[in-house]
RNA sequence: GCGGGAGUGGCGGAACUGGCAGACGCGCAAGACUUAGGAUCUUGUGGCCGAAAGGCCGUGGGGGUUCAAAUCCCUCCUUCCGCACCA
């Protein structure tokens, strides 16, 4: 009797497929190709059950399809950047590398721990110069298009990092997506930025491609961000002053535009320093002026921010009606987006609304529903809110028109008569990349006192970290205070001059490195097309929703930037995206902050990789968090042990037997039952692998199959040799993907000479089933005992029933648009018995 | 406020196209084997009634469609996530 022992078997399995080198892949256009891909790592501290359920998942897809016969990449490195390097060197006093390095190593060991098929051949660490060169190439290809540019403007600022945030870093409504509880500052700095907007169109029309196989609510959350909005721009004349430029304000709803009461004005708007001065006894609108441009730094707080605002002392024209509006500032009002100018329409917008009551501006109703109540006062004005199916009133000329009409004739209107037109305006900012931070990618730019600023030509490429930085993690960027990094030579004249000395997002590292895994060691370009070409694009990524805006949208982006540059031939960089849920403990991420952390070590020690890879795919759904539980990981230790004890049992007696084929003739009836729930738990798990990723139901089907086996012991006494091992080899077969180690071995134990890894996934041909593929079947109906019909049903239809459980007997009767279908159960050595009540 | 999910036993969760609700596992209970059990095996386990056979109720609440509803429709409630003065 052989005990499960799964620390011995899983390092003799490891060392097999290593020796063997059975994960190692290359681009191979005879084959069908699969890329599976798990967002990689950030290595920093430990890691835990919640990295090894995302990579679990990803190493089922990658092993079944392996055994499906694809080609199959699965590549895996690090996202190796980043500021807790830098500060872990601080605090430590060594070098960021060291500390990274360090958490490779110990990461790499983990996942090699755990038995994931990867190809370390193709292991990439972004903080190398061999990976990096390719970041700073890209940013001068986009340099020379206009891509990356450089300009001063207010940025998010954490000071806690340090540093200047992305947009889509500040989170919350205004707090660092790293320090959740520190508050983002607002500083006007030069920076560089990435012109993402220039994509804004491509990145939101390309998310039709994705949908159905991204998750809704990611497609979702991207479109939200991006926000396009159509609208229009109209010029409001300032009255009573000689040659004053007008003000221009974006509406979506140019419609409402006889509605219009005010003109209300961004505090930070240019134009405001201009009215206020023309205007008369001006002093109290500069104080309020000056507190409300400080209060706008804040974010904190926005949805419950009470509105004001100030009286300018200035009046505009409407274009539209000549009508003269006061111009107003007001705090909601955002310089960031359209003009950073409004027209208030107090009857038909909340925020205007309560602007306009809280100072007494006349509110005037210019949308009527066609039914319902009429909207003549204010008060029923504030309740109306469906104002897309009016007709409207009070617009002169226009009354009378659809919503839908009037925005589209007073938009021409405008644009014939010079003071307006239609656009298009995104909420989406460009990416802001630059960081004032040693550990990242250096932009390579030089500042020439002669020539100005010069990209590094690309011979010169990397531009290298310096190796002794001094880092304080205070004060200015720590490439600024390294002379040795900042003074060099002007590539144009050869005088004197000064390095760039920001570093680059590390978002950057993580928008393109999927492309690198195809070519990782090229030296002369970032990768070679044609391998890209074959690979490309992504089959399945996996990861957490946390990245549902940033690294995809990012990744998105430079996609389109490389198609542009012809590099690649796709659109979109990723087929199918897979968001997993968390490992929760005690309701909450784990955590090293919390200290709730799973160490998958630990894991790996006390029950063995394959019961905790079987435990994270089988107590929840893959896309739900997953609470950890001590107590109910027993259940999977057990099970291991369980299938173990049966495969020992029976592995001497039906070692030496040939393999069986499929011969319903003389199979006693415990032998059919057998086979039966067998083959219907090889078809019910291959569905639940390719088409539904169901793993913890595949499982249970898997459990269910183990418990059929054991109700049908003493298996010695009336089943044969082959067909013990049939099934037996059929259930080591499923259960390798998920618990791949110990299933080579039971698969040793049943006598075969080759590693599973060579073996293919379990199909049952179709002449086993006698019925080819467009067949049809007559079968008789009997409905309440009396026959009453005879119907033919496709095979098609009867396979779907194939998978129906031998408990489902007998069968149902289905009305459906009044006509009756059967279900079919299917019994291999009478084809199709159907019982009907 | 807007948008997207989710509500099923003591717990995690099954149930594909409307067709035997609660698969599988945890936990719990009883028993077997044991010097012992936090090992292993067997049996039971949604609620109520019943000795049993069996019956009734049951998928957040209420209503509806259907021979048939966890599943479809209406409505309300709860909860999680994302966005949030985007004009």
């Amino acid at each position: 009797m052989a005990e499960y022992n799964p620390q011995e078997i899983e390092a003799k399995w490891q060392k097999r497929w290593a020796d063997a080198r059975v994960f190692e892949t290359e681009a191979d256009p005879a084959k069908p190709k699969y890329y599976v891909l798990e967002m990689l790592p950030y290595p920093s501290g430990t890691m835990h059950m919640g990295h090894m359920r995302n990579y679990a998942i990803g190493d089922v897809a990658a092993r079944v399809k392996r055994m499906r016969g694809f080609n199959v990449l699965h590549p895996m490195g690090w996202d190796a950047f980043g500021l807790p390097a830098e500060n872990a060197a601080i605090k430590n006093k060594t070098h960021p590398r060291e500390w990274t390095n360090k958490n490779i190593a110990e990461f790499q060991r983990t996942l090699r721990r755990f038995g994931f098929s990867y190809d370390w051949r193709r292991e990439i660490s972004t903080c190398e110069p061999e990976y990096y060169r390719w970041n700073q190439w890209f940013f001068l290809r986009m340099l020379e298009r206009g891509l990356a540019y450089r300009k001063k403007s207010r940025v998010n600022w954490c000071p806690k990092c340090c540093t200047v945030l992305a947009n889509e870093q500040v989170i919350n409504g205004g707090y660092c997506w790293r320090h959740e509880d520190t508050l983002v500052e607002s500083r006007e700095l030069e920076q560089w930025f990435l012109k993402t907007t220039a994509y804004a169109d491509q990145l939101i029309d390309d998310l039709k491609q994705l949908e159905g196989s991204w998750p809704e609510r990611v497609i979702i959350m991207q479109r939200n961000w991006i926000g396009r909005s159509q609208g229009a721009r109209v010029k409001f004349a300032i009255a009573d002053v000689a040659d004053a430029d007008p003000i221009e304000i974006f509406t979506t709803r140019i419609d409402t535009i006889y509605g219009a009461t005010a003109l209300i004005l961004a505090p930070a708007h240019p134009a405001v320093e201009r009215l206020l001065g023309w205007a008369q006894d001006d002093s109290i609108s500069w104080t309020r002026l000056k507190k409300m441009r400080q209060a706008s730094v804040k974010t904190e707080d926005v949805a419950t921010m009470e509105k004001e605002g100030f009286f300018t002392g200035r009046f505009a024209i409407n274009p539209f009606s000549g009508e003269k509006l006061p111009i107003w500032v007001g705090n909601f009002v955002l310089m960031e987006y359209g003009t950073g100018a409004i027209m208030a329409v107090p009857a038909h917008d909340q925020r205007d609304f309560e602007f306009c009551r809280k100072y007494e501006l006349p509110i005037r109703v210019v949308v009527q529903p066609e039914a319902g109540e009429p909207l003549l006062d204010e008060k029923m004005a504030a309740a109306f809110e469906d104002h897309q199916n009016g007709k409207l009133v009070n617009s002169g000329p226009f009354d009378g028109l659809s919503v839908d009409e009037a925005i589209r004739k007073m938009t021409s209107f405008a644009e014939l008569k010079g003071f307006g037109r239609g656009e298009v305006v995104f909420r989406l900012r460009d990416w802001g990349i630059s960081r004032q931070r040693y550990w990242g990618t250096p932009i390579p730019v030089v500042y020439c006192e002669k020539d100005g600023m010069l990209p590094v030509p690309d011979k010169d490429l990397p531009v290298l970290l310096p190796p002794n930085p001094k880092l304080t993690g205070e004060g200015e960027s720590p490439l600024a205070s390294t002379p040795e990094f900042v003074n060099t030579t002007c590539p144009k004249c050869g005088g004197p001059a000064r390095r760039e000395t920001d570093t680059m997002d590390t978002f950057v590292d993580s928008s393109w490195y999927f492309y690198r895994y195809c070519d990782p060691h090229n030296d002369a370009s970032p990768f070679d097309s044609v391998k890209v070409g074959y690979w490309f694009p992504i089959d399945q990524y996996i990861g957490g929703i946390t990245h549902a805006i940033l690294h995809l949208l990012y990744s998105r982006f430079w996609c389109k930037v490389m198609r542009d540059l012809g590099l690649v031939g796709h659109n979109e960089p990723i087929t199918r995206l897979f968001t997993q849920g968390m490992v929760q403990k005690g309701g909450v991420a784990m955590s090293k902050s919390r200290g709730n952390v799973v160490g998958a070590i630990d894991m790996a020690q006390k029950y063995g990789a394959d019961t905790g890879r079987l435990y994270t795919l089988f107590a929840a759904p893959p896309e739900k968090d997953l609470e950890w539980s001590e107590e109910s990981i027993e259940g999977s230790w057990r099970f291991l042990n369980r299938v173990f004890r049966l495969v020992d049992k029976h592995a001497a007696s039906i070692r030496e037997t040939k393999g069986w084929n499929f011969d319903p003739k003389g199979m006693t009836d415990k032998e059919r039952d057998l086979i039966r729930v067998t083959y219907q738990t090889m078809l019910r798990v291959t569905q639940d692998f390719e088409k539904r990723w169901h793993f913890n139901s595949a499982i249970a089907q898997i459990m269910e199959l183990t418990n059929e086996i054991y109700l049908a012991e003493p298996l010695e006494n009336g089943v044969r040799p082959e067909i013990r091992r049939e099934v037996l080899q059929i259930l080591t077969l499923l259960l390798a993907p998920m618990t791949p180690h110990i299933a080579e071995e039971m698969w040793e134990m049943l006598g075969n000479k080759e590693g599973l890894w060579n073996a293919s996934w379990p199909v049952l041909e179709r002449e086993q089933l006698e019925l080819a593929k467009d067949d049809e079947v007559e079968i008789p109906v009997q409905v309440n005992g009396r026959v009453r019909t005879t119907l033919s049903v496709a095979t098609g239809a009867a396979e779907l029933d194939l998978v129906a459980k031998a408990k489902s007997d007998p069968a149902v009767v289905r009305h459906l648009d009044g006509k009756r279908i059967i279900k079919v159960i299917f019994v291999p050595n009478k084809l199709l018995n159907l019982v009907v009540k």
